[in-house]
DNA sequence: ACTAATTATCTTAGTGGATAAGATATATAC
DNA sequence: GTATATATCTTATCCACTAAGATAATTAGT
């Protein structure tokens, strides 16, 4: 009945807690991409790949598709929409003529920042009321998080049961 | 020239850090959802529906529309499939009749819950390497996190410019 | 060098899920 | 007791996705 260093039940009560923060954050998070999808006036998929060119950089077709689990046929539609709206462009490697880089136009990326700001100010200010320390700890809490939800879906996406090698839908036609 | 408490340099530069990784593992999340919503045979919305309700116990079709982002009509088609599937039954509210509760049918919260226990199975092992005083600092951070976002996520609806009063899509039709 | 196999993207047909507008049903206000 | 507001459902229409295969370029085998 004595509990070893802490109080297990407020421990586990605690990270209770946390899993219902980090749970309600992600949904947030899923509607405010929602919302500036619609402002920038692209779809949520076509600003999950902005999103993803911001972070990796230029990116080929492919690796597009692969990043958010869609179709290369789906990604064709994506870029040909934002390359239409001036956002991409549409790059072929030289050295393989097969592979086609998208990159974010460099002006695109101030209309697209433009509806980010706000939230990047607000959590700046946010943190700045953290030490060094608790930074780290925080950016090590998150990194540690990205690496074991990344496991886990590798696992999710490998692992047998339901027919497999299906990207999204049951089949139907 | 001489930094004030720390160095600001990188501390900057450990915020930079810090940012890139709440995206990387926000867009891991968006992903992670798809993955789940495949396995469990239903869209992204219906999952996401079910988390809403997961977490806010029964909540009615038009709560369930503001949660989401979606019109109520979409939310009709969301029911529908979820009730078809068994995952969820529609309740009417007896006090007020044009209320319709929508609740997850409880055998179908393991049926859903089996595909995230690896993922929150993990996630605890990893936690457990943490003292209380710094999982009390992470929920400290994930809170407030959330509640900035809910703020500026409401200026972002609310702020003119862009028409507004259209959930989604621009006009077309 | 020529053919086959592989890789990367694009095209086409078909479908599901979304919006928008309005219908239906119930509740509240004057 | 009629009008207005609220909550959900219905219908028509449209867009983006999947699946399958076409096209184009690279690599491997003989």
């Amino acid at each position: 009945m004595k509990p070893a260093l802490s109080r297990p039940k407020a421990r586990a009560a605690l990270m209770q807690e946390l899993e219902y923060a980090v749970r309600k954050s992600s949904a947030l998070g899923v509607l405010f991409g929602q919302t500036v999808a619609n402002r920038v006036g692209v779809s949520s998929s076509d600003l999950e790949c902005l999103d993803f060119l911001n972070i990796e950089g230029r990116v080929t077709a492919g690796r597009l598709a692969e990043l958010t689990g869609l179709t290369t046929g789906a990604i064709t539609g994506v870029v040909d929409r934002m390359e239409k709206a001036g956002l991409v462009r549409r790059e072929r490697d030289e050295s393989d003529r097969r592979k086609v880089f998208i990159a974010i136009v460099p002006e695109a990326l101030g209309r697209i920042g433009r509806f980010y700001e706000p939230l990047q100010k607000a959590v700046t200010k946010d943190w700045e009321g953290y030490t060094d320390a608790e930074l780290k700890l925080l950016l090590r809490f998150m990194t540690q998080g990205y690496n074991t939800m990344l496991g886990v879906l590798e696992d999710l996406k490998t692992s047998p049961e339901k027919p497999q090698g299906r990207p999204r839908k049951p089949a139907r036609g």
